[in-house]
DNA sequence: TGCGGCAAGGGCACTCAGTTCCCTCCTCCC
DNA sequence: GGGAGGAGGGAACTGAGTGCCCTTGCCGCA
């Protein structure tokens, strides 16, 4: 496999459209060439630098750790996703905009699918990566829900709503994205995603404006008992739908 | 403050009713007394160790990392949750397992909460441990996905909605335990964690025999025209049970 | 042309977490 | 009594991460 297929694109480094790329992208290369060759932690960061050709003192100059080259994007993405939360229109339905959020980071992921299936398979065998990876994933959740809690603060309960709704969309985001992952790439992520957010918003959605007049069809009617749980309608709603939904 | 009181309950050593506390809970009262007297990361292992009379090595016998000293019970109550989950019932309503699972992780940290203050305080101010505490989080979390999969699996989507689950009980939980903590362990715990618990059943429960026969009352009829988003439809279900339900 | 910053990078030494190897001591059992 | 085995101790080592200072190359400026 090429090296520089896995590197991801450029950071916020100041290159010109033809330029190599700088030394960062070249740490990033050389540090998954051995990751790859000999594992994560077979590889010392004199490793990765002997094979960059740079002092192992510029190596932390870019990465706070030998993790954070695992991870060179997702500080990027981080910050587009609080920029795009904070140009969220004042109207804008709180549980969607956080589904359209989260479908930020799957582009990223989707950006590089190489990249991010090599990373994948390291993050799953490397219990140190997989901890790395989870206070990425944490601060995300943090950021969707410190929206959610500002739009939420209102209401009952806000907060705790904030933050189960958040772990909903980032459990559902999440669960979508490994499956990509698992398969190397080859699925349609954006249709998987689409399908586990559509789940979380089901369960939380509160609709900005209805999308009445959709193409006439079979009608569903439901009817329930006042006093009846809701949990029992909406579960007898899914049931109704079913079969329009594909089976996983 | 006491160190005595600070330590938690014995591990799994070998104590006999009034033995002193073996090497380990020496350990940790003295990591703890260091750490709130200069800080986490101010307090080398070296330290500790020569704080609590022992030899280096002892400490990296009981204690894989510098981070596990913090949360020293945390081992044994996920395998008390592993085990509660393991023996349910067959017929167990799935989502509210889990949230009594879950409650299994309050009760150790109301079980001693001048330790637990201590450390949330702790882990709030310094970054590593806080990624150790997401790492444990995230143990747990995958536990209760593990249940829920195996209870969920003839149904549509049925991992889905384990991951899905599972995240919202844990964040739940945590909105709830945090609180707490942030009270000093003053305010009721146990009715915290049960408005919490209780949201994300509200929200996902699932009935283990239908309560059918309530008490009479109106009919709500909802119509939808096949194709309709999903999240419409519940949209309009909360809507028409909106003056039912108290208003959260 | 020379000079004084200034930023990028490199080298070196240091701290500290975690590991490996080996030692001692104590206890129990034959 | 003597050997086995486990608990604990200690020295030395690896490797991540940091602090300090040096070189180099580039810029503006006198």
């Amino acid at each position: 496999m090429s090296t520089s297929s896995a590197a991801p694109r450029r950071g916020d480094g100041t290159d010109a459209p033809g330029a190599r790329p700088p030394m960062r992208e070249a740490l990033v290369a050389a540090a998954f060439q051995l990751f790859l060759e000999h594992g994560y932690e077979q590889t010392t960061v004199d490793d990765i630098v002997a094979l960059a050709g740079v002092g192992r003192r510029s190596f932390f100059r870019y990465f706070p750790s030998k993790e954070d080259v695992v991870f060179p994007d997702h500080e990027r993405c981080l910050a587009d996703m609080t920029a795009f939360l904070a140009d969220s229109p004042a109207d804008a339905d709180p549980v969607r905009r956080v589904c359209d959020a989260a479908r930020l980071v799957l582009r990223m992921y989707a950006e590089n699918p190489d990249f991010s299936v090599q990373r994948y398979r390291l993050t799953k065998r490397v219990a140190g990566l997989r901890a790395y990876e989870l206070s990425v994933v944490w601060r995300y959740e943090r950021a969707l829900a410190g929206y959610l809690r500002a739009r939420l603060e209102d209401r009952p309960d806000g907060r705790l709503r904030a933050d189960v709704i958040a772990a909903a969309v980032v459990a559902a985001h999440n669960n979508a994205l490994r499956g990509w992952l698992r398969s190397d790439g080859r699925d349609d992520a954006g249709a998987a995603v689409d399908h586990a957010l559509g789940h979380a918003q089901a369960v939380f959605g509160d609709a900005p404006a209805a999308p009445r007049g959709g193409p006439p069809g079979d009608l569903v009617v439901v009817a329930a008992r006042r006093g009846t749980p809701l949990w029992q309608v909406v579960r007898e709603i899914e049931t109704a739908f079913a079969d329009d939904a594909p089976p996983n």
